[in-house]
RNA sequence: GCAUCCGUAGCUCAAUGGAUAGAGCAUCGGUCUUCGGAACCGAGGGUUGGGGGUUCGAGUCCCUCCGGAUGCACCA
């Protein structure tokens, strides 16, 4: 059972008796007014709609909640509410009520979670990567985030599309097509096919990279002049007029574009200075000055049927995403669909058609553009070259979510930077009559280094994420090496076993340091913070489950047998108490999650039911407990916390192991 | 210039408009000759960037200023 959800039904029920419909036809706002104390002291829920209703009802607020409470029947489920402050109505719930609930879940394999009664279809759109890259760190939150989303929503009974939409039809496939024509290592193309397309993708922009630093570099400089002329003018003006409020501003605003002119000028000098230091690149530079043109050209041909580029692409395709498949195994995490831009192709003549038939879209600078009320920047359906853009793609996308898979809702699990594409884009699926899929931009914010700047490694590239999974994992085995090494009865754990906590510690602290943050904030990456053994950490809810499973396994005990010879459950203690309440709280934190999304409020449930046990297992002794009823009571609790971490932590994309 | 996000303990971060703003790390201090130690309990530490406003009640909503990140026409 649901304690809030049937808290909340119990309450709008007194509300709708309480308050005449012609005052109010709804009360369900009010009834959602109740929620979980944040101090125990209150009890476990306090309603809080006593004192706006006072407001309306022209009546003392502690007069209302009287009132309610006199309507309210909760007594099966509450001790006699009590009312405090200016008007909250505190509950507890039973004791003997949470020992029979918590009995129930002995045998319930949702544990308590009761699947949606309407469930809705989703599409949950996440990772998304460029098949012609490696996935570097950059695609770790999308990918994390999104799985456990996918996950939640479908334990919570909801259909669910997890979908890959995969860049696999853009310029960057110009690219590897012009490398692969002209620069293949036919034996590295053979042997490892996924690191030769990925060389020639970098050695194609390296040097479409250098001839553009080349030719832009006396514009660069111009640039600097420009602007540190423009700085020492607005310093003069400062010091002209010291009073000035706006003069300091303006020169630190110049300070800002002089510091980012110099930039762009070092960044060519460094994309030069590659080239020039190496003469075998020199050479290829020399002999291809047109390559990005000509790169562009390939992508043309591919988008036109051009047969040799189609027969290339068709080639690569597979190969690109069995790699992507390795990597996405180590994280469990299964796609019901990769429909990447490619699929979408031969529906964007129809989606631009359509817009201009509507007209919502017209040319601008040779473009054909939709403009959206209210925002100054277009959004781009077709280039002035004739090529389709991504909005387009994302618009087809929307249809065939709508027309074929019949979707309710689409999350887009993408980075916070691209919030105007998809405002755009879902004003315009909306002005286009595409406004029935509730679109929703499940936005996060930027993985840090220490130095607060994007994660980079120390060298400055940015951070592959199979070379991030090995590296948590190598750390993850020094600390399970230490640890069994350091047991007082001498190591417990095999080779084999050690390497598997080590990659399930690994990568599980990875997830879990991702998904503990909100994913709005921005967070600085630490290897310590996230494999940490005590704190808010994986391996610290992972540990909790191990000491459960070693009591069973140290004693023989079946964890089964247990649960099939039943038994009570027995709370005569606070901390047998809050152990059970917490476990009976699964449900409700699932639920927060959907809300808006937030995978943070699961791991702060399961970090809080880990600290739970900890406090129980202190508190009150298990195999000692000399009473029968009491011990059977015990590890009824016990086992019960088990499968709640497991099962929450799966729904993570988190794994546990029975031995630590 | 316009837009979006952010500013909370020394540090890293939470907080669904509710009561005395919470965790973890770090610091300091305790408990335990363990059924089970990668243990547990406690303390100190805050004008939630500043100032206005809405509200019975604001870290949260609105306005404004300061400070930071990001994005803004043919890459996705």
């Amino acid at each position: 059972m649901n304690f809030l959800a049937e808290l909340r039904g119990r309450l709008r029920t007194a509300l709708t008796e309480l308050i005449p419909s012609d005052v109010m036809t709804d009360v369900g706002p009010y009834a959602e007014m109740l929620k979980p104390t944040q101090d125990p002291k209150f009890g476990d829920f306090q309603a809080n709609c006593a004192m706006s209703l006072g407001k309306l009802l022209k009546k003392p607020p502690r007069d209302v909640a009287t009132d309610i409470v006199a309507r309210l029947k909760l007594d099966d489920l509450c001790d006699a509410p009590e009312i405090a402050g200016p008007g909250f109505i505190n509950l507890k719930l039973r004791t003997d009520r949470l020992a029979t609930e918590a009995v129930a879940l002995i045998h319930d394999d949702r544990l308590g979670v009761v699947a949606v009664p309407t469930p809705r279809t989703f599409v949950v759109d996440y990772s998304s990567p460029n098949v012609a890259k490696p996935m570097h760190v950059g695609h770790l939150r999308s990918t994390v985030i999104g799985q456990a989303l996918d996950r939640v929503l479908r334990f919570l009974g909801h259909r669910v599309y997890s979908d890959n939409h995969v860049g696999d039809w853009g310029t960057q496939f110009g690219m590897i097509i012009y490398g692969y024509k002209h620069f293949r290592n036919e034996a590295a193309y053979q042997t490892a096919p996924v690191a030769e397309l990925a060389r020639l993708y970098r050695l194609v922009n390296q040097l479409s990279d250098y001839h553009e630093a080349v030719k832009t570099a006396t514009a660069l400089d111009a640039a600097v002049r420009l602007a540190e002329t423009a700085l020492s003018e607005a310093q003069r003006q400062l010091a002209a007029n010291p009073k000035d409020k706006d003069a300091p501003k303006a020169v630190k605003k110049q300070e800002a574009v002089v510091a980012e002119a110099k930039a762009a000028v070092n960044s060519a000098r460094k994309k030069r200075e590659a080239i020039d230091n190496d003469p075998a690149l020199q050479t290829l530079a020399a002999a291809h000055p047109q390559i990005a043109e000509l790169a562009r050209q390939e992508t043309a041909k591919l988008h036109a049927g051009d047969v040799d580029n189609v027969a290339l692409w068709k080639a690569f395709i597979p190969q690109c995403l069995a790699a992507l498949e390795s990597m996405y195994q180590r994280f469990g995490v299964k796609f019901d669909l990769t429909l990447g831009e490619s699929f979408y192709n031969p529906m964007l003549t129809g989606i631009v058609d359509d817009l201009k038939s509507r007209g919502l879209a017209r040319e601008s600078d040779g473009a054909t553009c939709v403009f959206v009320e209210g925002n100054a920047a277009p959004f781009i359906v077709q280039k002035a070259d004739g090529a389709f853009t991504y909005a387009t793609t994302d618009l087809a996308t929307i249809r065939y979510r709508i027309e074929t898979l019949h979707a309710d809702t689409a999350l887009y699990v993408v980075d916070a930077r691209q919030g105007e594409h998809f405002q755009l884009l879902f004003a315009t699926a909306k002005a286009m009559g595409l406004g029935q899929l509730e679109s929703r931009h499940v936005s996060f914010g930027t993985i840090l280094g220490d130095d607060r700047r994007p994660f980079k490694t120390r060298a400055g590239d940015t951070v592959g994420l199979e070379s991030l999974l090995d590296e948590a994992i190598a750390r993850a085995r020094a600390i399970v090496d230490e640890n069994d090494d350091g047991k007082k009865d001498g190591p417990e754990l095999d080779t084999a076993t050690r390497a598997d906590v080590a990659e399930i510690v690994g990568i599980g602290g990875v997830i879990y340091a991702d998904l503990h943050h909100n994913r709005d904030s921005d967070y600085i990456f630490s290897w310590d913070k996230m494999l940490a053994k005590t704190g808010d950490t994986a391996t610290y809810i992972q540990y909790a489950y191990a000491r459960v499973r070693g009591i069973f396994a140290r004693n023989n005990i079946d964890a089964d047998a247990l649960r099939q010879a039943g038994g009570t459950i027995l709370l005569n203690t606070p901390a047998e108490r809050q152990m059970a309440l917490q476990l009976l709280r699964f449900s409700e934190a699932l639920s927060d999650v959907v809300v808006d999304y937030r995978p943070n409020l699961l791991t702060q449930y399961l970090y809080d039911t880990a600290n739970s046990f900890a406090t129980f297992y202190e508190q009150c002794p298990i195999l000692k407990e000399p009473d029968a009823t009491v011990r059977n009571s015990r590890l009824l609790l016990c086992d019960l916390t088990a499968r709640v971490l497991k099962t929450g932590l799966n729904l993570l994309g988190i794994r546990v192991a029975e031995k630590m």
